[in-house]
DNA sequence: CGAATACTTAGGTATTGACATAACTATTGT
DNA sequence: ACAATAGTTATGTCAATACCTAAGTATTCG
């Protein structure tokens, strides 16, 4: 139970962050460098390595290191196991929402929120 | 541009956690009360509420307030942004891996990582 | 009406996240 | 060998998170 909710959090982290999306929207398009990478960010290279760290960390990405330049590809297993979880979710709310409209219609409805 | 990230953001955040994806589990078998969610969790009652309003701002949950009691139940649309998002890079990604390897194993394989 | 219930708000602490600058190591080009 | 390149490490700041306790407010029950 901890040890599959350790990398979903890793993993859900990892996509929280428009920059790091980014980033993965670049690689799909192909491997790249830190340097590649990094290009389009208005931020210092440190900073922005940390997003990688963040992104690696979450399994998204794998590199490997070959002379002095690191590259960057993209890994799918918690990809997956992010997006089951979301649909597993998904099918059985689908299934439990009307019901829920279908209760509350049947409240007072007192009209009161925030 | 950044509204639609934005809203990603707050979505995949809400999911970065043990305690948020399993009040959404339990939401997922029907709609509950803030004292009955927060009720298997040893955590006092305001921090509790404080993922809860994660979880909403994320758009993930909605809630109505019907006397003294607030009803959470759970949202739909960000849950499918959400893995459309995922779906789309997985689809890209999968057809690019393969090469990415194709390339890799054509270096000369320092044997370099970390 | 007074007590119990179901949240809410206020305020405080400690950890983590998102950046930055400065300085360093490892590689490669000349 | 030396300069340039590509990352990396070490720190530091500031804001946001994740918790907590104490003290409300609004509802409902007896």
């Amino acid at each position: 139970m901890p040890t599959s909710h350790r990398t979903l959090d890793n993993t859900f982290r990892a996509l929280a962050a428009p920059a790091r999306r980014a980033v993965l929207e670049r690689l799909s398009r192909g491997p790249a460098a830190v340097t590649e990478l990094a290009e389009p960010f208005d931020m210092a290279l440190p900073s922005f390595m940390q997003h990688l760290r963040i992104l690696e960390q979450g399994g998204l990405v794998r590199s490997r290191k070959v002379g002095r330049v690191r590259t960057y590809e993209i890994a799918l297993p918690p990809i997956d196991s992010a997006s089951d979880w979301l649909r597993a979710r998904r099918d059985t709310w689908e299934r439990r929402l009307d019901q829920f409209d279908r209760d509350l219609t049947q409240l007072p409805r007192k009209g009161s929120d925030r």
